[in-house]
DNA sequence: GTCTATACTTAGATAGAC
DNA sequence: GTCTATCTAAGTATAGAC
């Protein structure tokens, strides 16, 4: 009231964004690097160019700002989770799938290793994401891969599985990602390198789990080549 | 000298052998949960029911004790990583590779989260080892892979992403478990489940990577339905 | 050989100066 | 709004009693 709203700023001062801004950048390399416990205010300031203080007038507590950071990474991830059909393309649909997780895994490699971090200390805090929205999202696209199988456009694989070999197959290239300098001898992967792996990861559960083209169904089953 | 080595304890009394090895199992557990930093001595102590000096007095330091860990952990997987020739039987060896995997999952899932959070964590311990004797056992196997394609016994596929994939998918059930067992709503996953996810791997991977008998290629290439 | 007592450091959090 | 000073608890590690 006593100050003007001229609209710039959507919420708080713009230093306040500034800072906030920073702390959530710094807090993720930080927690996802050593795990909620082996994380340290301190360190996650010094990261942001602010004294330690600052981070918690900023963020409330510790547990606060954790909290924070990980419902920033599942809406980045649930932004993922579009709807899917059993009248789609299965080869169009999991080829999606495959690709947007393996460049979810590249440009948010914190987010994903603050995650697994999570989910490896046994998911204190994503419990019941995880028993509630994110199961319910997987068994409706359960549903969908079944119906396929039922179909014929692909072969009866229970469909968790793989939705397990999806995700653990592109989230390794974040999560594991000094192995994989360390084995590949190179500093970092190029865009090539993870198209090339996503063409890899798709073709592999494409042809390995019999997927078919809805036009080739329909031709009938001669043609047992695959393209 | 003094004290006569009756020859039944192979080193150190009887009761030093049971507490290292009481500290050791819930060194991996808390270290598996929390990371290094994230992990206390207090707590180790105590999931082993002895004073915290007592674990620093066999362990020398929290940092021996982990660096101790590691290094069993990585031992078991040595005694895993058996050799092949290129005269063996693709299928063979990559339904072994991904079986013995599985297994070693389901039978040390502790280790096998705290090698995850120690690569997670950027490998600070491990890096000499991920670019050593890891890269030179991959290439090895790689270079393997890359004869079996050439005599047409498989797609030529990266080696290096297919070990990836079948690394990523198979831990993915002792890292991940948290979560795992959050979607399939079960306490945990039966030998039986365990089986049906190896066979479920296998057959992905065999049949996206196009593998062959070599009987059938032998017979030539008139068979292309796959048993 | 084993445990108690204690140093010394760093953790998260807050009150109050500016 | 921002930072300094400080509190209390917990961390690793060690010295010394038993």
């Amino acid at each position: 009231m006593a100050k003007a709203d001229n609209g710039s700023e959507p919420e708080g001062g713009a230093i306040r964004r500034r800072n906030e801004q920073a702390i959530l950048e710094a807090a993720e390399r930080v927690f996802a690097r050593h795990g909620y416990r082996g994380a340290s205010v301190q360190e996650i300031a010094e990261q942001a160019g602010l004294p330690k203080s600052n981070v918690l007038y900023y963020m409330g507590s510790k547990r606060k700002l954790y909290v924070r950071l990980l419902e920033r990474v599942m809406e980045r991830w649930n932004a993922m989770l579009d709807d899917i059909s059993a009248d789609d393309d299965p080869a169009e649909v999991l080829s999606a799938f495959i690709r947007s997780k393996m460049w979810m895994s590249r440009r948010h490699p914190e987010g994903s290793r603050l995650f697994a971090s999570e989910i490896i200390g046994g998911a204190p805090f994503l419990q019941e994401y995880l028993s509630g929205e994110l199961r319910n999202w997987v068994h409706s696209r359960a549903t969908v891969f079944r119906q396929w199988a039922e179909r014929g456009l692909m072969d009866p694989v229970d469909p968790v599985w793989l939705i397990f070999l999806i995700w653990s197959s592109t989230q390794h290239y974040a999560d594991f990602e000094a192995q994989v300098r360390g084995i590949t001898g190179r500093k970092a992967l190029s865009d090539e390198d993870i198209e090339r792996i996503t063409e890899f990861l798709t073709r592999v559960v494409i042809k390995g789990c019999g997927v078919k083209h809805p036009a080739d169904l329909a031709a009938g089953e001669a043609s047992l080549t695959e393209r």
